[in-house]
RNA sequence: GCCCCUCUAGCUCAAUGGCAGAGCAGCGGACUUUUAAUCCGUUGGUUCAGGGUUCGAAACCCUGGGGGGGCACCA
């Protein structure tokens, strides 16, 4: 970095009006003082920007082991620590900072008559969001305040741009998501949110790698988009001088992986869906699919159930979570432990309008009945895709507490396989909490015929004019003629499972960086 | 894509048609056990942008932009 700040804009007026930049306190004057500050060290030979500091512990460290001291305390412990000044307070000749690393902070005592003349003058002249080393012993003030008495400081880092409010934090939500640096560094709740959402994802890993599944990575770009009816980002290659297409799902790839003989396997992936942005959709969003070969949808639920309640106990320590309504009114307390609640969706249905509907049934009577409740229908649909909306519009936001939705109608499931005592229905579920849909396994179709035969009833609906509908995949069917194993499959999405543990309301809350339009600078 | 709300100092917020303000941060000063330290003094504004109405606009109107919420879309 250059001591010309060819960022800041040179003021027309001359030294005068230099002078004036200076001593103002608006963002760019502020930003001069600070660099200025800089300027001052090197001059004195000095680095501002170290290339290392050896700290001895962390602060949660620090704070386990000397916790309980008893007030007035000082020991003769010298422990070397690392963080960034988060307040200061003067008192005289002592200096009061709190200092916080990733997992803890600590009060810094600094004494004039500790450090010296020149020392105390220095660290008066620190700032909030300064990253500092210190040396020093440990100890706790009269009112019992664990400390750390400053011997030596030295600046790591300098933050040239002033914290957000130091109580208030950052609030304004444009600027949380934009400036996530910011938002991380004022806002414990922030922070805690990642915490539970990055504890949710390595429970996962725990959880899978404990039951013999290999985690793989396969393809983001894909020839063909297939696996999940959503439409896609289209990218280019330029060398091969072809079209691509950003995944909508793992599905097709990791089931080639069983048919390969790897039995167990799982991704945690982004995946990509060229659609609307709400609370609930973020453009790119995370997916965990596993699949595990002579199991069916049954080991599946089994496993959806594992796998979020000891998430939630990992992330939270509490298997406790509160379920925002679908409708805003409120939250509902629920336990994850408790069995969940399992139903087909055709008895959901039934429930709801009071009429039994089958996929067997002639479309027009569905049709009456959808428009009965004012569900529009489109004329190509057939008996089981007018369920799915009757299912979706009557009964999908009363499943508060967490609700195994089974058996969906073979036409809208063209990778499951067709349920062993009915052959309208699929062996599918689907996870509802507070409304919404998180997870989706199903007993996976191994037939290379019939999924042609499905395979191709999607892509008559895509030329019927349907873009979300799927095409035939030759490989996928290919792979099938070398025999996939009886398959249990199952998709969890993972940044709405880290709303509900985290208890959060909006998908951009469990995203770091969620997608946003460019900010004009 | 449609509807509603919102945008004021670096941050958090006032000012409802009549002099743009406060707290924090910053700057100067006091203080050797503070805890958002306190106390005294003080700097800082393209009120998102552009246009209009008005004697007078942060406020009212129009257009545009960012964000939020809802609808639509959405395995």
């Amino acid at each position: 970095m250059s001591s010309d700040h060819d960022d800041l804009p040179l003021p027309a007026g001359g030294d005068a009006a230099t002078d004036d930049t200076i001593t103002g306190s608006g963002l760019l004057a502020e930003k001069a003082k600070r660099l200025q500050k800089l300027d001052a060290m090197r001059d004195s030979g000095a680095n501002p920007y170290p290339y290392r500091f050896d700290r001895s512990l962390t602060l949660h460290d620090l704070r386990a082991r000397f916790g309980d001291l008893e007030p007035g305390t000082e020991t003769s412990t010298e422990v070397a620590v690392a963080g960034r000044v988060m307040l200061l307070r003067e008192q005289g000749k002592l200096v009061f900072a709190t200092m916080r690393d990733r997992d803890g902070e600590v009060q810094l005592f600094v004494s004039k008559a500790v450090v010296g003349d020149d020392l105390f003058a220095a660290i008066r002249d620190l700032d909030l969001g300064d990253w500092v080393g210190v040396h020093g012993t440990v100890m706790t003030t009269r009112k019992g305040e664990l400390s750390v008495k400053v011997q030596r400081l030295e600046l790591l880092s300098k933050a040239v741009r002033p914290m957000p409010d130091k109580w208030h934090g950052l609030t304004d939500t444009d600027t949380r998501f934009r400036q996530r640096y910011a938002d991380l560094i004022v806002n414990e709740e922030a922070r805690r949110t990642f915490r539970v959402r990055h504890a949710i994802i390595a429970s996962f890993r725990h959880t899978l790698h404990e039951r013999g599944y290999i985690e793989v990575e396969t393809p983001v770009l894909h020839v063909e988009a297939g696996g999940a009816h959503a439409r896609p980002f289209i990218t280019h290659h330029n060398t091969l001088d072809m079209q691509l297409f950003l995944r909508i799902a793992l599905e097709l790839h990791l089931k080639r992986l069983i048919v390969g003989g790897m039995e167990r396997v799982f991704e945690i992936g982004r995946i990509f869906r060229n659609e609307g942005i709400s609370t609930r959709h973020n453009p790119e969003f995370t997916m965990m699919e596993l699949y595990q070969a002579f199991a069916d949808y049954s080991e599946m639920i089994e496993i959806t159930e594992t796998l979020i309640t000891r998430a939630a106990v990992d992330a939270t320590g509490s298997s406790v979570v509160q379920i925002f309504h679908p409708d805003g009114s409120g939250q509902t307390a629920v336990d994850l432990a408790q069995p969940w609640r399992r139903a087909r969706m055709i008895d959901l249905v039934h429930e709801a309008t009071g009429v039994a509907v089958h996929p067997s049934q002639p479309v027009e009577e569905l049709r009456a009945l959808a428009a009965q409740h004012g569900v529009p229908v489109n004329p190509r649909w057939g008996s089981g895709k007018i369920i799915e909306e009757l299912f979706e519009n009557t009964a999908e936001h009363t499943l508060i507490a967490p609700t195994f939705v089974t058996g969906h109608p073979v036409e809208i499931s063209p990778l499951a396989r067709v349920d062993r005592h009915d052959p309208f229905l699929t062996e599918r579920f689907e996870l509802f909490v507070g409304g919404r849909e998180l997870a989706n396994g199903y007993s996976e179709l191994n037939d290379p015929v019939e999924q042609r035969a499905r395979f191709e009833d999607e892509q008559a609906a895509k030329d019927a004019g349907d873009a979300e509908r799927g095409s035939v995949d030759e490989d996928y069917l290919r792979a099938l003629e070398f025999g996939l194993p009886p398959t249990g499959g199952l998709g969890i999405g993972m940044d709405r499972v880290a709303m509900l543990i985290a208890g959060v309301n909006s998908i951009k809350e469990v995203i770091l960086f969620p997608t946003l339009r460019p900010e004009a600078f």
